[in-house]
RNA sequence: GGGCGCGUAGUUCAAUGGUAGAAUGCCUCGUUUACACCGAGGAGGUCGUAGGUUCGAUCCCUACCGCGCCCA
């Protein structure tokens, strides 16, 4: 029994748990957990946000999958018929990038293999390396349900995304069209709005002279991309900008190219940048594009998918000018046309110019505005339900203050570019056949419709990542089928995530929700701040201030990894400054926990039983029961609320303070004098195993590590009953009376150390205390070995006071300690004065404060009540201590 | 430019319209039979600045200063 080793080791019992849960199916909502399921309770669902499966582990994964842990392992308990789905998402563009990168080892590119055996390979990489954030989630405890794991390629999956988007299609929500759009040339695929991050750069402002037709007069163009001025099919102009009033309608010839292109006016043009004119290239400018439409301007695109200059559109004459341009990559291209400008003698000036560049979010390069054919999902209809589900309420972002973050955004939406110009990701199930037929279906067709050619193709495109992850909620569980699942678990009941995907994911699963569902796909959106390092920066690879919370599982427990997250999370939703200093904290709060158990199974006899008589309760043990009972009750409501920081909070100052600090130590004195003993031990097993089961949802591992040493009858903690406030357990005379033993005892072991009493110098105490003797003669013997006196004497008026004693004066009684010739008096007359001092202070205050007619009339007459009552005890405090340093002034 | 968040102990952060709390670090003491990943005690804060509301503001309001994020 005694064999407990004095530190906590994770490790062995992480593994051994986690194993006898999953195997158990424990997880699963029809497994042994329906044992303790109460119907009128009803689902508690959770879907995971999904971890792109080229993934590993990262903090933020770790915060957000421990708080939905601590839900769901809490709901169970409490009764709740809860499923936790988990699964990964194909991560498009990622993935693609991983099986690249490992076919560049062997010197290949995909296009090397083919399409069909890339995408072989990328399912082989897949079946390989794709369990390796699951088997992580594991290791930090997550009690999803993996035999209904999903994964956003799975056949069924595959299903929805086909049935929506042909859905969509058929409902006019989806179309097809040539559009500028945010390209990534390194991915070479359009990606959306929202995966375009925006940066400020520091740049340069050329001014470029164009001529004028006919004229050796110029005109003056400022560009921050000159390279794009291959393709330029107009200068334009503002309409009410005099300068150039004349000039609209003449020709200019663009340099180097010697194209020649017109004047145009266009409101758009604000006069104030530059010189008030702006060359046009309406293929590479989102703003030129529109000009180019209005106007009906040529568009030139003089960029490869790649991003290198290509004369594919330009008249032979100009590729034979420009051909020393060809291939040339956009920044290279840059450097060589301003050099050629500026030897030709057409740069007026370069200008130093901050301006914004969008980088893609998965590479950083930097994007290129281009036209191409692509894919879109016409959202305005879908978010005006969107809107709604959140508007009235349907829909509660907790903190609120991300509603209006949703709210603006959706109200400002463009359509979202669906299609990626990649191999890997669901196929856009579009079909053409060479007669011109176009067909959109969930099956793929064995022939035209209206030639009866065999010869469909399929469009190359895939379909946004982000498309499938929309569907989540439903998809995994059966949809487009109406499955029993969807029936039982859908609606889900809350989604827990960061602020950074609101408008990637959560906005999404919205739309498509109420689209197609009816339902919202989830009634609560909990949204917690992000992991940062401990000066506020984001943890990243290359900064180098990554904390790896595999590492921290593997030095401190996955239980002090998910304590310590949890603890720092706030009600306000702020971003986590996460220090190893609170992984310590963490490691050393499981230990502490593992040595306060030791205690337990340490004390003698072999009745680990919480049956206590309430008869024969002392009064350490009627407090404790009442603080662990308020203290269950609290973690509940907490809970209930998605208070995660607070309820850790309590739970920490609960089990260290009042528990270990008070309760283990008061236990001792029956525990190791044979009174009461076995009375004590069994309230001790109660507080413990319920203080486990209330921790459990934080700490998972350990607790069932410890409460499989306990003699229950719950098999497993994972599904045992959540403790519920049982009226009997409060007493508030108790922990009133416990807070003045507490007081005394702290007054006294204030004493011993400022008065520098060797630490194992028994004292003697005399307390005088006119209203509580009762109490403090029940509480002697606690004050009497905490405080390591050989008598404390209970006496009721202060003429009893002993001669050359320190004193202190706590509520409800005064303290002396003799000292006999160890008192230095000095330094006691310094000690009482110094509290004097405050004292008084404090009195002053409170006697402004009642002598302000407005206080008394105004203030809540209890208040002022109160106030009274301490003016009360503050002033017989200050008789109290100025008498004793009369005394020792003697 | 629009919006949001944050400025509280040396540090990292809570809470609260009525004497401001914790963790960590620091100082003193202590190896007592759960734990030194420990215990006891202590020092440390004009709650960013200036106004306003209020009997009373760290908290509510306004402006400003500083920091961060999102959107254009």
């Amino acid at each position: 029994m005694i064999d407990i080793p004095k530190v906590y080791d994770p490790k062995e019992t992480e593994e051994k748990w986690y194993k006898i849960w999953e195997e158990g199916n424990y997880f699963s909502p029809d497994g042994p957990a329906s044992a303790i399921q109460d119907k009128s309770l009803g689902c508690f669902t959770i879907v995971i946000p999904p971890p792109n499966v080229t993934g590993s582990l990262h903090m933020g994964h770790a915060l957000d999958n421990t708080l939905q842990d601590v839900l769901v392992r809490y709901k169970r308990m409490k009764g709740f018929k809860v499923l936790w789905v988990p699964g990964t998402d194909h991560a498009g563009i990622a993935t693609q990038n991983v099986v690249e990168k490992s076919l560049a080892k062997e010197g290949k590119k995909k296009e090397d293999i083919g399409r069909e055996e890339f995408i072989k390979l990328v399912w082989k990489w897949k079946e390989e390396y794709g369990g390796t954030i699951t088997r992580q989630l594991r290791r930090l405890g997550a009690s999803c349900d993996w035999s209904r794991e999903r994964f956003t390629m799975d056949s069924g999956l595959s299903k929805a995304v086909r049935k929506a988007f042909v859905s969509l299609y058929n409902e006019g929500l989806i179309y097809r069209g040539k559009r500028m759009v945010n390209w990534c040339p390194r991915c070479t695929t359009a990606i959306s709005d929202i995966e375009v991050e925006h940066e400020s750069k520091k740049g340069s402002l050329w001014h470029i002279k164009y001529l004028i037709e006919g004229s050796s007069d110029k005109v003056v163009v400022a560009t921050t991309r000159p390279e794009t001025m291959l393709g330029d099919t107009a200068v334009a102009v503002n309409p009410d900008d005099e300068r150039y009033a004349g000039l609209v309608g003449k020709m200019l010839i663009l340099p180097l190219v010697g194209r020649k292109i017109p004047v145009i006016k266009d409101p758009f043009v604000d006069p104030s940048f530059g010189t008030g004119a702006v060359k046009v290239t309406p293929a590479h400018d989102p703003n030129d594009y529109e000009m180019a439409v209005r106007h009906n301007l040529p568009k030139i695109n003089i960029l490869t998918p790649k991003g290198k200059i290509t004369l594919e559109e330009l008249s032979s004459e100009e590729k034979n000018n420009l051909s020393k341009y060809e291939t040339l990559d956009r920044s290279k291209a840059r450097t060589q046309i301003v050099a050629d400008l500026e030897e030709g003698g057409y740069i007026e000036k370069i200008e130093d110019y901050g301006n914004n560049v969008g980088k893609c979010y998965r590479c950083k390069t930097e994007i290129e505005p281009y036209l191409s054919d692509q894919w879109f999902v016409k959202v305005a209809p879908l978010a005006e339900k969107a809107i709604k589900a959140v508007e009235s309420g349907k829909i509660d972002y907790i903190p609120s203050r991300w509603t209006k973050v949703y709210l603006d955004w959706m109200m400002n939406l463009h359509d979202w570019c669906i299609s990626r110009q990649i191999w890997w990701g669901h196929r856009i199930p579009v079909w053409y056949c060479a007669c011109g037929e176009v067909v959109v279906a969930e099956e793929d067709p064995t022939n035209c419709p209206k030639c009866g050619s065999k010869h469909m193709v399929q469009d190359k495109d895939v379909l946004d990542t982000w498309f499938s992850s929309s569907l989540w909620p439903f998809s995994t569980l059966g949809w487009p089928a109406g499955t029993a699942e969807l029936r039982t678990y859908y609606p889900t009941s809350v989604l827990i995530t960061g602020y950074d995907i609101i408008t990637f994911w959560v906005s999404k699963m919205i739309m498509m929700g109420t689209k197609f569902m009816g339902k919202e796909p989830f009634s609560k959106v909990f949204i917690h701040g992000l992991i940062r390092d401990v000066t506020g920066k984001k943890m990243s690879k290359s900064v180098g201030n990554v904390i790896d919370p595999l590492d921290v599982i593997s030095h401190a427990g996955a239980d002090a990894l998910r304590f310590s997250l949890v603890s720092l999370v706030t009600a306000g939703g702020q971003d986590l400054k996460l220090a190893e200093e609170k992984i310590t904290e963490g490691r050393n709060f499981a230990n502490k926990i593992w040595n306060v158990s030791r205690f337990v199974f340490m004390q003698e006899g072999n009745l680990l039983k919480t049956d206590f008589d309430e008869k024969s309760l002392s009064m350490a043990d009627r407090w404790i029961l009442s603080r662990f009972n308020l203290t269950a009750s609290q973690i509940t409501d907490l809970l209930d609320n998605f208070e995660f920081g607070e309820s850790a909070r309590r739970l920490y100052e609960f089990i260290w303070s009042e528990f270990c600090d008070w309760y283990v130590e008061l236990s001792k004195i029956s525990l190791y004098g044979g009174h009461n003993k076995d009375n004590t031990l069994k309230v001790l097993n109660f507080v413990l195993s319920g203080t486990l089961k209330i921790l459990h949802p934080f700490m998972p591992f350990e607790t069932e590590e410890i409460f499989s040493k306990l003699d229950t009858k719950e098999r497993t903690i994972m599904l045992s009953k959540w403790p519920v406030s049982r009226k009997d357990l409060e007493d508030r005379a108790s922990e009133e009376k416990m807070a003045l033993i507490i007081n005394a005892i702290r007054a006294v072991r204030n004493i011993r150390a400022e008065m520098n009493v060797p630490s194992g110098k028994e004292i003697e105490v005399v307390i005088c205390a006119e209203q509580y003797g009762d109490v403090l003669k029940e509480g002697e013997q606690y004050i009497r070995a905490l405080v390591k006196a050989k008598e404390v004497k209970i006496v009721s008026s202060s003429s009893q006071r002993p001669p050359q004693s320190a004193m202190a004066v706590v509520p409800g009684a005064e303290i002396y300690v003799p000292l006999g010739g160890l008192i230095d008096i000095d330094k006691e007359l310094l000690r009482l004065e110094k509290t004097l001092a405050d004292t008084e202070s404090f009195i002053s205050r409170i006697k402004a404060k009642l002598d302000n007619p407005d206080f008394v009339n105004r203030a809540k007459p209890e208040l002022v009540e109160a106030e009274k009552t301490k003016l009360q005890d503050m002033e017989g405090k200050k008789a109290v201590l100025e008498d004793s340093i009369k005394s020792l002034k003697r």
